[in-house]
This record gives C-alpha cells, structure tokens and sequence, in this order.
DNA sequence: TTCTTATATTCGATTACAGGCATATAATAC
DNA sequence: GTATTATATGCCTGTAATCGAATATAAGAA
C-alpha cells in the first residue's frame, strides 16, 4: 500500500496537479514548465522529483534539457490516474489556461522564455 | 480543481485509505471502526471528519450509533476512487488483515468491542 | 432530572510539507 | 581549463496536518 500512497500524496498538490495536466498534453522540459506555469526553477524541480518519485513521470535527457512526461500507467491506480487527468481536469478553467500558456511557450524559442523568480503563479 | 484536491488530500492519509476500505466492503458505525481498526476514537472520529468534507463518505444516525459508507460516487473522480478500492485495495496484505478484523468484530456484540487507548494501530 | 454510551471537538505539542534563496551538479561551447 | 545554460539540492522559515489527552455534545435510559 506504501506506493500506492505515495501517489495520492503526490496528487495532493495543486502545483504538482498542474504540472501533471501539462504533461498528459506533452513531453515539456522543466524551463517550459517554468514558463507554462509562472513557477520558478527550483518549484518545479522540487515538484517533479516528487512526481518521478512516485512513479508518475518519467524523465529523459537531452544535452542541457530534461524532459519529463507522464510515465506509463502500469497498473489500475496508474490508469485510473490518467483517465482522471484526461476527463476531469482538462475540463477545469485553470487547467485550461495553463494549456492555453503552455502552447504559447511552444512558439518561443527556449532562449527566449521568460523565467519567474518570485511568488508570481500562486501560493501552493 | 479546488473539490479534486480536497480528494486527493483526503486519500492521502494511511489511517483514511483503511478505513475507506473497511466502508467499502460496508457500512459501519464509528466503534465498530475503532475496533476493527485499534485506532482511538478521536482518531477514527476525525479522519471520518476528513473523509466527509471530502464528500467520500456519507453517515446517518441510529439512536447513539452514528454509522458511515462510502458516499454514492457523483463524478468520474469519485468513481475511480471506488474503482481503485476494490480494485487495488482490497488485494494488499494489510487491508485485507484489517476487513478479516472487522468482520470478527462484527460477531461481537457491540458493547463488548475492544477500545484502544494509544498507539497501538500503526502512526499515521 | 441524572447517568451512561457514542461521537465530536478543543488544546497543545510534534511532525511533515511547501516555499524562497543560495548553491551544487551536469552538459555543452569555447 | 573557463563560461554558460539547465536542472537539482541544501538550508531555513512558515504553515498545515496529525496525534493523544481531555472535554464537550447528543441521544437514550432510569
């Protein structure tokens, strides 16, 4: 049951819901979450490692970039995980526009992105 | 997304993903839960509490017995949730140790059922 | 009314988690 | 080698969640 509880854990983040929502559109690599989301680097870093922690992401390198994308579901609570993500959250205003920045970001060369240092995407 | 959260919150918690399974085999009243659990009944009592903002589980008054069930799955999320508590659930080592204890318990009458104090059940 | 039983809640302490900032690592280019 | 860029991590602080113990509430019996 630890495993299994450790990803209800790591679905118990808003932050780390919308990283996850992002990446059931695509693979992303962690500066375009950064941009996508309004979060700085080390926001996402920390929140990704608990994603891959729970086995939910997987990441893969690319010279400098490391892009993450969901991992494959390997049992129910993996599927059911990602038909939540496909019917429930794809619905939500939020998740939405975060969508709507992510793709935004996809037309700016990656040199280009703009990077958050603050507190400027929300508390959680 | 803030109702999806307060989900996952919920099921993030040992003590609640036990109990979760115990109400989803049936319906039980708080004592019955301490007992079949070895939980206090502060602690029972107010994971119940968390389960029930949630919106998981329902209860219903019987005289002095106030019994809980899983709460009629309203939307995709609340039905993969019972999915996965039969599904997953119900095969792991440790719950099913803790339904076999419940329904002993049921076979004792109730004012006999054993009452933890401490620690006894486990951390979380 | 008082007494008992079942459940809920308050209190205070401890622990777990998220965040920012600074720094470390890793790959690449020079 | 140094410099630069992308990502990860260590340290600290503040906030939130959990616990046990004690107390409060609510229903029923006498």
């Amino acid at each position: 049951m630890k495993k299994e509880l450790t990803i209800f854990k790591a679905l118990s983040d808003e932050t780390r819901l919308r990283i996850l929502v992002l990446l059931s559109e695509r693979e992303l690599c962690v500066c375009q979450l950064e941009a996508a989301l309004g979060l700085s680097q080390a926001r996402v870093s920390r929140h990704l490692t608990v994603l891959r922690n729970a086995g939910l992401v997987h990441d893969r390198r690319e010279g400098l970039w490391i892009f993450y994308s969901l991992a494959c579901p390997e049992n129910e609570l993996e599927k059911s995980v990602h038909r939540i993500l496909k019917s429930c959250f794809k619905k939500d205003r939020s998740f939405k526009e975060d969508i709507s920045n992510m793709r935004k970001c996809l037309d700016i060369p990656r040199e280009e992105l703009p990077r958050a240092q603050g507190n400027r995407g929300g508390k959680a």
